[in-house]
RNA sequence: GUCCCGGUAGCUCAGUUGGAUAGAGCAGCAGAUUUCUAAUCUGCAGGUCGGUGGUUCGAGUCCACCCCGGGACGCCA
């Protein structure tokens, strides 16, 4: 019997990891710099628990033959190496099974079983700002904004969670001609700002375009009173600039609003918004000029790219700036002023080029250098469009985009339908509760069924919406997810305790594949937050709840007479559910106790 | 015309840095329940990874060309 393994952490892969490298060094001499493991999970669980994969591709490099090389290593593996598993085994053209002693997962879940849960935490090294949400003002949220809202709240969450320090920047549309005209035309109409709606701004600003339009009749006085509005607003008028921040606010409480429904964490401070930039804008493009990467074309300022025809408009021909000037703007700010190390831009994906362009301009005036520091990255993470059965962008019959609101109204009704039917029969767990907490479950499961089919594929493709199959309970959902945890919620609750700190006992094959997959948990989530990727972090959720279900079925927790197993699988049920329950909340995804 | 993104099972999609027999869900079929919540679990069936060529010990993954679908292309954002 060798003596048991002592861990430092719960990290098993990178202790691993650590482990093989010296092995490799040690057996073939190998520079520490080539001697990566290439440890991943095992394929399949007949290959053991983790692979190791370096035999191959050094055998190539060494002149070897790969199984000999795996076999040296393997040969050479420290004491502790071998204190950890119970097995090293060599296997087709050289791979290393490991499968590790039920003990070592034991010892890696009890150090897991912490607050923290084995997340790893950058301490605020890192900054991230993360451009999210995108409103204009005067318009109503569409599906478009829930996505630009939920994945931009879910990676700025995953950062927090990781302890970077988060910028929250909501870049609404509050500036520029377009608003100026639509403040004009409500101003005309004698609409009360104190009491208008967002349908009313939305009205306004609908009207307004139309107004504008050249073959509108009143064309020419529309397009005079925005402009002297606008001249208006930048000479800080205060009756003007009152009327402005009451349209702002308008949209602004249902923004909010429908972030408070997504469960989405966003407020005033995140608005950071096109008018913050409107005194930088002169300055932007001076800046390129200066540079002597603006050149004039046709009146207009232009930055071009080597080896690409579409060059970037940073200034009109009148001389006023564009969108691309405040992105300019904005990236420079989130860089120089919040310290961003990267900038997240989660915004459709058709502005693929525009972004493309803007950050090379960036990249190009320097402003993504720091002194001492690796340069700011500065990424965009284009989403797809959200599509209706007929495969178009989702609209209603009517032919109007759908709004956001009515899109979450669908939602809850649903979840509280759903939940309300299942608590009729007498032996539902929610069966007796009012009807105010059977809506607040419902509610709550409807949100998570769409947030959940929104962040689980790529975000950069587009999807069908069915909220028949978002919600059907079955498969990879949110409710599938939250039902995991609340079954798990009613087990604790039965047993009035959570056998923390009891000793585990891994001797099943699901307790096995649960504990493993729990240990899993902080290198997963640094992987999905690195990658800008939810669906990474949606797909290590489904495999829990999948892997926890498994152990559910197969292992009795408090039917079993034996005290210790009892406790042992209480703590891994606690364990799941505070990781689960974790791993939703980033997604801002409630789990309910009972549904 | 130029550029970008995609094409994986009947449908919807995963597929990590190039690793073993390409995985899930839905739909289909066969089972498990006096349920620690069956909104569950177990099994079966289902594939020319758009096509051709290339790189190499190994390609869904990298490269070239082609086909199909979607998108973006100077004074909107």
């Amino acid at each position: 019997m060798a003596t048991p393994a002592t861990l430092a952490t719960c990290d098993l892969s990178h202790t691993l990891e650590t482990l093989l490298r010296s092995a490799i060094i040690t057996a073939l001499g190998t520079a520490a710099g080539a001697a990566d493991p290439q440890l991943k999970p095992s394929a399949s669980p007949k290959f053991g628990d983790f692979q190791a994969n370096f035999a191959m591709a050094l055998a190539k490099t060494l002149g070897r033959n790969p199984r000999e090389v795996a076999q040296a290593v393997v040969a050479a593996a420290p004491p502790a190496l071998m204190d950890l598993c119970e097995s090293l085994e060599i296997a087709g053209p050289g791979f290393v099974n490991i499968r590790l002693k039920p003990s070592s997962i034991a010892q890696a879940l009890a150090l897991m079983d912490s607050p923290g849960l084995g997340v790893p935490d950058s301490q605020q090294t890192q900054t991230i700002a993360v451009d999210l949400c995108g409103v204009n003002v005067a318009k109503q949220m569409h599906v478009g904004h829930l996505r630009a809202t939920i994945i931009g709240d879910t990676i700025a969450r995953m950062h927090e969670r990781l302890g970077w320090r988060v910028f929250r920047q909501n870049h609404l549309g509050d500036w520029g001609l377009p608003i100026a005209m639509t403040l004009a035309s409500l101003r005309r109409a004698g609409v009360d700002l104190s009491r208008a709606t967002l349908d009313d701004l939305n009205a306004a600003y609908r009207r307004a375009q139309t107004e504008g339009l050249p073959e509108a009749p009143e064309h020419d006085a529309a397009l005079a009173d925005a402009h002297d509005t606008l001249r208006k607003l930048q000479a800080h008028d205060p009756d003007t600039v009152a009327q402005w921040q009451a349209i702002i606010e308008v949209t602004m409480r249902e923004v909010f609003s429908s972030a408070r429904t997504l469960g989405v964490i966003l407020g005033p401070e995140h608005s950071r918004g096109e008018s913050f930039f409107r005194d930088r804008l002169g300055a932007t493009a001076d800046a390129f000029v200066a540079a002597g990467l603006a050149e004039r074309d046709a009146g207009a300022l232009i930055v071009r790219f080597p080896g690409r025809e579409r060059p970037l408009l940073i200034q009109k021909s009148d001389g006023t700036s564009l969108y691309a000037t405040t992105d300019l703007a904005a990236a420079r700010y989130r860089i120089e002023e919040l310290g961003a190390d990267l900038v997240a831009y989660c915004v459709d994906a058709r502005q693929r080029d525009h972004f493309k362009d803007v950050f090379d301009a960036v990249a190009m005036i320097g402003w993504t250098r720091r002194a001492g520091k690796p340069d700011a990255r500065l990424v965009h993470v284009p989403f797809g469009a959200v599509l209706g059965e007929d495969k178009r962008p989702l609209k209603t019959r009517s032919g109007e985009n759908v709004t956001l609101a009515s899109l979450l109204a669908e939602a809850t009704a649903r979840g509280r339908r759903e939940v309300h039917a299942r608590a009729q029969a007498p032996d539902a767990p929610t069966a007796g509760l009012s009807s105010d907490e059977l809506d607040a479950i419902g509610q709550s499961v409807g949100i998570a069924a769409i947030k959940y089919a929104d962040l689980s594929g790529d975000v950069g493709r587009d999807y069908v919406f069915d909220l028949d199959r978002m919600i059907s309970f079955e498969g990879d959902t949110g409710p599938y997810a939250q039902y995991a945890v609340a079954r798990i919620a009613g087990i604790l609750a039965k047993a009035g305790a959570n056998g923390r700190g009891a000793p585990l006992i891994i001797a099943t094959d699901e307790e096995r594949a649960l504990g493993l997959h729990l240990l899993r948990y902080g290198s997963t989530l640094k992987a999905a937050a690195a990658a800008l990727a939810p669906n990474r972090l949606a797909a290590y959720i489904y495999e829990l709840a999948n892997t926890f279900n498994s152990f559910y079925q197969a292992c009795p927790v408090l039917k079993g007479s034996d005290p210790d197993l009892r406790a042992s699988r209480l703590r891994l049920c606690d364990l799941s559910r505070r990781v689960l329950s974790d791993a939703l909340s980033l997604m801002g995804i409630d789990s309910p106790a009972r549904m």
